[in-house]
DNA sequence: CAATGATTCTATAGGTCTATAGAATTCCGC
DNA sequence: GCGGAATTCTATAGACCTATAGAATCATTG
């Protein structure tokens, strides 16, 4: 069986995205230098380069293991049979726990993502702007439906939920204290009712 | 009369912050080199040392740079005889607009401020504290006069605010056609209303 | 127009960084 | 324990970067 190699080295490859991840967040992509992530998984500076073409791609990667089920969860919140309310709730759940389990991968993919190469940065790029599309057609349908304000600018909100997942997901990583649950019910909570004393009909 | 050679500094070093501030904002810190912020000043690398004592004091100078008057505007809109509505919708129109007018400056702040030394750190971090609270005891003020629900987490609200504000703020930076004024009034009354189909009453 | 201080220049030390080349080592099925 | 593939190593080229030192230039004032 040739099974066993395929395992070991994506076991170390995937090692080795964590750690570049890891260096990343800590120091920004230029302020990261390639030895301190090969420091960091235990190799030598020149040894990384087994997994990695560049530095630059060893950024891509990171973007990508940030995003990936991403989309996808976002997706299976969006066909479930929820009310809107429900849904809005588990979207910012799925956000924040996300933050919680990848949190160095995506503050990296947030705030690195424009050193991407051109051409990773396009397809790194179109996973971000399809999770936003989803989450618009998810308002949209909520307008249709009646289960929100005709005026609502879908646009505008889902551009807002994903900026306050953000905001909170950058913060919830410096205070490991955080509930991410009861942080969600309140930023759902915020977007549904808003602060003022009005009761829901 | 003296008073010549001093504007003359003044003036240029302003320019240097500024340049500072727009190789930080596309290179981010470690990215960026002094060699590229000279010349986009219209001198030689090493003239810049005239200025800055080095390169970390350039990046407290822009963050200075871009919270000065920041904490004033606030107090002001806090301190006028608006209702808590009015104001609320005044702090994202001054919060916005501060992002076009001083938008690299406010981007270096959000995203390098974690690389300044030790001891800027903590003066930049206080006035951006400041900042937050004066928002926090304008809700909590808010809450106790009863315009909005008792049950609203001051805390939460004034960093959501914060957050949103930050979040549309690094996008109009790139979008020049969005219209401050009514992007303020939808965050306004996002967090006044929510999204859902109830009437103020 | 000479003197003085302000501003910018050239040159460079000394360090770090990415990426490549090829040697050395480790791993694993047989 | 042998052989080949996988993995890591050493060494280094070549570039770039910050910061300092001291010379040169510019502006202003008397």
């Amino acid at each position: 069986m040739t099974t066993q190699t395929l395992p070991r080295y994506e076991t170390r490859k995937l090692a080795a995205v964590r750690a570049a991840a890891s260096v990343f967040a800590e120091r920004g992509f230029h302020g990261a230098s390639t030895k301190l992530i090969a420091e960091s998984l235990g190799i030598k500076q020149a040894s990384l380069y087994y997994y990695f073409k560049s530095k630059q791609q060893a950024l891509a990667e990171v973007c990508l293991y940030a995003l990936e089920d991403y989309v996808e969860r976002l997706t299976l919140i969006d066909q479930s049979p929820q009310p809107f309310a429900a849904k809005l709730l588990a979207v910012f759940n799925a956000h924040l726990a996300a933050y919680r389990e990848k949190n160095e991968a995506l503050k990296v993919y947030n705030d690195e993502r424009l050193y991407l190469p051109e051409d990773a940065r396009t397809e790194i790029h179109q996973l971000g702007s399809g999770y936003r599309q989803l989450l618009e057609s998810m308002f949209e349908r909520a307008v249709a439906d009646g289960d929100l304000r005709a005026d609502v600018d879908c646009h505008f909100a889902a551009q807002a939920v994903i900026g306050i997942g953000n905001a909170w997901g950058d913060l919830i990583v410096r205070d490991a204290s955080m509930d991410v649950i009861t942080l969600a019910q309140k930023c759902a909570d915020m977007l549904m009712h808003g602060f003022t004393r009005t009761q829901p009909s």
